[in-house]
DNA sequence: TAGAAATGTATGATGAATAATACATTTAGT
DNA sequence: ACTAAATGTATTATTCATCATACATTTCTA
């Protein structure tokens, strides 16, 4: 192991300053090769003091992020970016297949239970009808990068047993279990983790996360799936390629079709 | 003004567990009418005592996301809601244009740079060509939701000027100057909000935002502007509408081309 | 009418993180 | 060779948040 996971800071200001340099780096706001701000520059941004700065960096270091070097200053380092998943909006199909395939599933949670206001209405339940309800996280190479809660009609989800969940995608099982799918809405947002999402996806709490839900909608409108998914922002993306469509006055943008859903082995490609 | 903004909490562990609960409560984990947990059930899942939870508690009471009364516990209130943007994937065209009527711009920064790798990489600039640099924040009512840093090669940015970009969409002042823009490719996450971005965008330091990044390219393939978006996620969402296609064996999804992007008045719409 | 489960209120001890300060060392540039 | 700007190292003081504890009050429920 070249590098550590639990990357100790002592206290909550140094712990806090750590978290947003980190998150800066990885999102790449910072570039490798770049400096970043002087220890007192920092002390003085963040209203705390050199010794305080210090211990953040010690992190970075530590985890393996910077270089630091007396009389150069702190260096961000080319990062050996964790192979990075990127879903591609328009085809989701062949994409949680091949996901599938290439990474496995824990499941946490299994069970029936009445479904929470929001949930109800969204699926468009009556009340007092009840949901099963799962719990899974996604990892790759044993690197855990999504986190899925999912809530299905209780009625639908005979079809298939708690062993399938851990192996097929949902989407699959549902569409074996002869629902006709026919609709979805997906929303995207953006979260803190917190302390049960945080153990379970391997980050600190307090970590950005990429939040997206799914509701699936039957030939009826009638709701068959509801899904709560959390995503790691350095081992997982979202991409969207729109072409200019339309004539002139009335021109848009329309998604792109094409299968483009890859795993990148390393950073940024070729240039 | 019946909500503080400030929330002043004493210490760093409170304060952290201020965000947390309060980050839950804002992307709808924990719904309104729900009770959280009791301080003694938080102070262990957190592992501070029952004094630091209370400074968290009290602090989300003064920010009015919750009422507390003895006897019975802490409550989530309905929140009054932001009217909320939604972004749909689809007809970006519209949805700005509609956006730039409805929302103001602050221009924070202006000027001419030499681009950072990243972006003269994506946008495929010869080295040493100099880009248009500028950032500006977008707000509705008063109430600002995004931050966009724009690069635009140096050549394409002479065709409009400073007093446009507070007027008009960028990607109308692109198309006015004549550049044929034809493809463009999107990328969502999630990262935490700094010092700067905090201040702009009225957060906390170290709340979650959504990211966008979009690099636009004309007919030939070459880059004609470089996004870097950051959305308040309690008052903007992306929202993408899928519907199902293809026949039998090869089914996919394909998002949905219809123009709904609305603003909604008020939390969940009619059921 | 208890009893359990909440929050409200108060207080003193403790300590770990933080701040303030000084000085040494490495490096780049003039 | 000097200077400026970094990080490295060390020490001391202090404060503020945090913890631990106890007790009061409100509310629901059995």
């Amino acid at each position: 192991m070249t590098s550590a996971e639990p990357a100790a800071v002592g206290g909550m200001k140094a712990h806090r300053i750590f978290l947003l340099l980190k998150d800066a780096i990885m999102s790449g706001r910072i570039e490798p090769g770049q400096k970043l701000p002087g220890e007192l520059k920092l002390a003085e941004q963040h209203k705390v003091s050199r010794v305080t700065v210090r211990r953040a960096l010690q992190a970075l270091r530590e985890a393996g992020l910077v270089a630091r070097r007396p009389g150069i200053g702190t260096i961000v380092l080319e990062q050996p970016l964790d192979a990075r998943l990127t879903a591609s909006v328009s085809n989701l199909l062949p994409n949680m297949v091949r996901m599938s395939e290439a990474s496995d599933v824990k499941l946490l949670e299994f069970g029936y239970v009445e479904p929470t206001g929001v949930v109800r209405e969204r699926l468009g339940l009556a009340s007092g009808e009840r949901v099963q309800r799962s719990i899974r996280v996604r990892s790759m190479n044993g690197k855990p990068f999504s986190h899925l809660v999912t809530h299905v009609p209780a009625r639908i989800a005979l079809n298939y047993n708690e062993a399938d969940l851990a192996d097929t995608p949902l989407f699959v099982l549902l569409e074996r279990s002869g629902v006709q799918v026919s609709q979805a809405t997906q929303t995207i947002s953006a979260v803190l983790a917190d302390q049960d999402v945080a153990q379970a996806l391997e980050v600190a709490v307090g970590s950005p996360l990429i939040a997206l839900t799914r509701v699936v909608c039957d030939q009826d409108g009638r709701g068959v799936e509801h899904l709560d998914a959390l995503y790691r922002p350095d081992r997982y993306r979202f991409q969207i390629e729109l072409s200019r469509a339309g004539d002139e006055a009335a021109r848009y943008w329309e998604p792109m079709g094409g299968a483009n859903d890859e795993v990148e082995p390393r950073g940024a490609g070729e240039h």
